[in-house]
DNA sequence: ATGAAAGCGCTAACAG
DNA sequence: CTGTTAGCGCTTTCAT
């Protein structure tokens, strides 16, 4: 397998190094016949365009636009932006540059003027933790027409104009935590606590559905408990179940959808009955993985953010038609049992 | 963010391009003064060198040897296959060139014959699924001695001086088996049957060993009958499933921690007992995965190939020292229960 | 519509 | 020990 340049294929075709190039990147101005020889000069030779040469000829430089939730919001948006950073630091000599955007968690109309400040000509590409509104989704549409590929990430929204969505499958996720907790229930009955940020986040209303779905049909035993909207805050978790335990002495497990599970974990501490709640979450850190799963039976559903982070870089930098086809793998959810702690 | 270059690099330093490119990629044969002179330029203008450059000047050509058992010898092996090669594939206009060698599974003797004919100056690095074999790790060290790194990969043989084992967590594996076995078996007592490849792979001992642990430990109900040795192979795996099941009315778990699954599938489907037994098994395939979750409660342990082969690749590429430190993430198991199939 | 020639930033002979 | 210089393969003005 020798290498072919484009030296060769210019003599081959009896033509000049531009004429070659000028085909090869399908630039205007060629003869159709001579499109032809240099085409066929490239079969004939097998020619394969050196992706270095190319890159450092060309100069090029992509910028991206990561927007999210602002860290510190909970330790999953904290991390998240900590992945981004590492993506691009990774990415950085290969002149791709990342930059993040912050906006208040929740906060739409903020999520919103950011969006709307973006311009086509700054960046090749916008990946965003969205959320459910009007406004946001106007935003996007807005975006995806200036011609700015947009994907979305951890958190849809719909039926916005966004090229993709790339995280896990949500329902799937909601539907393992009922199948979990129900089949650990054994037969048992007794209620069964949901908690989600807020139902405009798109991935925990997703949860709900699956959950709700699966608890119904195959564990009627199970009574769902009015859903709760903790906020992903500690401080506001914390104190609802709290509450919610104290209510309902019958209640046997938690799916906590969203984030905030320090607040969950010291008020499970508190709670005396025994057996322990049934929980199932959602998690970050090491720390609220090693504390969930010290519990009777819980398990952690962890999801890859790396990788999802990994997926919207490519699918951006694919839909900037920089780099070609992208076969995006579906980002991964994990299942952590007491047993299989990295 | 300006674009530095060696030559402002030089410049700064007050010496030529060859010295800055001597010092920036540790060649030796330069005055630890001058050393440091460079060093506080490339500080100081916050040089990164262009990745893109540096490959182009260089040509240069990894070619890198993966050591496989045959494929077909079962799917995850026919699997592992394609994913190398769709590796090798991403890979190729990266200057980087992947062949694979194959030997006869279980075969020591070829598998060592096969090592033995490797030259330092024909692979820049060896991955091989290994087997626990004194010959095996024999000439895996002599290669070493050779200065031609080595990863395992999948299956390990140990204590050879290969650089990394790159796998699962197979022990977690395992105990996670048991634990699901054991949680879903809900306080029955009955036996447990455990089936394997064979016990010189690696792998399958370590899954072994965390499943036993967890089963004596924790649920001392179950009894763990004999492991059966299936060769991975279906027309091995089945027949002898299917007369333990006919030996133990009792028997209520199977875990298959080895390959051979649809002849455990065949087997399961013929047996007649109510409710059928939990089995908790490895896959690729996903015919396989939807056979095996549609049993009574059944969960899989998936491994991500994919993931695995990158990282072998990146180990390889760190251990020629083309490609700086790679920080390798541990290759997950997935756990797949009914709700979550993909 | 096509060609000639000058780089892109880094590396590696070959001198000194 | 250090500097000079000629590329690597592709892109891109600027002529023709």
């Amino acid at each position: 397998m020798q290498k072919i340049t484009v030296f060769e294929v210019a003599a081959s075709a009896g033509v000049s190094l531009a004429t070659v190039d000028r085909v090869l990147n399908g630039r205007k101005g060629v003869r159709p016949a001579t499109i032809e020889r240099v085409q066929a000069a490239v079969e004939r030779l097998g020619f394969r365009r050196d992706a270095f040469a190319a890159a450092l000829a060309t100069q090029r430089l992509e910028r991206y636009l990561f927007v999210l939730p602002a860290a510190g919001t909970n330790s999953f948006m904290t991390a998240l932006h900590e992945t981004v950073r590492a993506a691009a630091g990774a990415m950085a000599d290969q002149r791709v540059a990342i930059r993040v955007a912050d906006y208040t968690a929740f906060d739409e109309a903020a999520l919103a003027g950011l969006l709307a400040g973006i311009a086509r000509d700054e960046w090749n590409g916008v990946a965003v933790v969205a959320m459910e509104s009007p406004l946001v989704r106007h935003e996007i549409d807005r975006l995806v027409e200036r011609e700015v590929p947009v994907v979305t990430l951890v958190s849809d929204v719909s039926p916005s104009r966004r090229s993709t969505f790339l995280g896990i499958d949500n329902k799937a996720a909601g539907r393992v935590a009922a199948s979990l907790i129900g089949r650990m229930a054994g037969g048992r009955r007794g209620s069964v606590a949901l908690l989600v940020g807020q139902m405009t986040l798109h991935d925990h209303a997703d949860r709900r559905l699956g959950f709700e779905q699966v608890l119904r049909r195959e564990f009627p035993e199970l009574a769902l408990l009015p859903t709760i909207e903790g906020r992903d805050d500690s401080a506001v978790t914390g104190p609802k179940l709290r509450s919610l335990l104290r209510a309902h002495p019958d209640l046997l497990a938690v799916y906590s959808a969203g984030a905030g599970n320090r607040g969950i974990i010291q008020a499970l501490r508190e709670d005396a009955r025994r057996p322990p709640p049934i929980v199932v979450a959602h998690e970050l850190t090491a720390h609220a993985r090693d504390a969930l799963l010290s519990g009777t039976f819980t398990a952690v559903l962890h999801q890859d953010q790396e990788q999802e982070v990994e997926n919207a870089i490519s699918a951006l930098r694919g839909l900037a038609r920089i780099d070609a086809g992208f076969p995006l793998k579906p980002v991964r959810t994990q299942i952590f049992l007491r047993d299989n702690v990295p």
